[in-house]
DNA sequence: TCGCAAGGTCTACGTCGTAGGTATACGCTG
DNA sequence: CAGCGTATACCTACGACGTAGACCTTGCGA
């Protein structure tokens, strides 16, 4: 297959795009550098991408697609909801320093719209009206991407070398407080700066949500 | 009184970096630019701040200052904590493109700081033991400066012409969806691009963060 | 066979953050 | 009042970035 010397695959820029920024944060993606990735002029890009921010879009909508919405069930409306939110951050959580982009993206690519869709009717099932149920659907998907992207940790890959002396030093501020004055915080420092376990981080994240989704329907 | 003919004042540098972010959005806030408005060279910045990012913190700093905390009371603590996350809403609300910046600095910032001990304070009070209100803490401010980023219109301010044509270019997009496929997304379309009100949207976001506390204490 | 569009290349512009070295004026010391 | 250290501002320059515009090459459909 005498197929071009040189032909780019949108798909695979995307793939690699992705696999930079996981390991080297989104700062290192860069139209030269995917270029050069994939053997080619920064501008060929262009001929596949209307501009970086489509890209990113692109990577974006990429994270999305991962989505695994939970099959239908007979259980209780918020149990379901939170079975679908899990779904969302399950398929954010490998990405945290891209988790973000899927912020304007959901309402677009097809898998976001599946979900919020889905979210809503579960909403409305458990008794909002269609467009409360809107709005709080919108905050909490919101706040669940948040989740991921400040998820402790995600500042920082690389080597577990520079990542471990960051806490430190972080450690080191907190610890240098006075215990008088902040006695909570200073007896917290380690979780407040690196929680127990990333599954309880997650866990409770999606149980404050779901908790107050519930908690202001009953208002 | 015979000072420098050009004397550099950091918190004036700040105040218009915050001008200028929130006008035309944080990515005019550059060195260059800064330094115009200052009459002066960019280089000069450097007296002042280690680098750019040390200018941003500077940023987040100056509006975590803006918080008001309430004054002690002998209401209950969930009302308390409600009162608490308020003040802090409150605080960003003005600066919604800037609002990110203080997701590293609470924990640096003194007024940060006050807030965070005393947010734990009122969820130990609420029966949390502390670790656990690290943790829920954490995440509940997290959720509000989220709040306050993703805040409806946060995008562009400019003129509201530009602004309203943005809008219309949404609502066309989710207008063209399918009503049979995606119902409630189409018939809820104006609220997910536009809440009704502001200060519902913010009211909505803190009963959220609050309910979702009270919610995982319960259980 | 030929035309032409799709896709890649080359060059260049303006902007960014910032490294390194230099000049100047304030304000303290004697 | 002389002298000097230090704080402050300046200048020049570099390398990276996104991207505009004109050009070349390939291979498919008519």
């Amino acid at each position: 297959m005498p197929t071009l010397t040189k032909r780019l695959d949108p798909t695979q820029v995307v793939d690699s795009a992705l696999e930079l920024a996981d390991t080297e944060g989104l700062d290192a993606v860069t139209l030269r550098r995917l270029a050069q990735l994939h053997e080619v002029t920064p501008m060929a890009l262009y001929r596949h991408f209307a501009d970086k921010n489509d890209l990113l879009n692109a990577l974006g909508d990429r994270l999305l697609a991962d989505i695994e919405l939970p099959a239908p069930s007979d259980q209780p409306w918020d149990r379901r909801l939170h079975q679908m939110l899990t779904a969302f951050v399950d398929a954010l959580r490998p990405h945290p320093r891209v988790a973000g982009l899927t912020l304007t993206r959901i309402l677009v690519a097809e898998p976001g719209l599946e979900m919020a869709e889905r979210t809503m009717e579960l909403l409305v099932e458990g008794g909002f009206d269609t467009d409360y149920a809107a709005e709080v659907g919108r905050q909490s998907i919101c706040s669940l991407i948040t989740l991921v992207t400040t998820e402790p940790g995600a500042g920082e890959n690389p080597e577990p070398a520079a990542r471990e002396q960051g806490l430190r030093l972080k450690r080191a501020a907190l610890g240098a407080l006075d215990p008088k004055r902040y006695p909570l915080i200073t007896s917290a420092a380690d979780t407040l700066i690196c929680p127990t376990s990333t599954d309880q981080y997650y866990a409770l994240g999606v149980d404050l949500v779901v908790a107050g989704i519930r908690g202001v329907r009953d208002a």
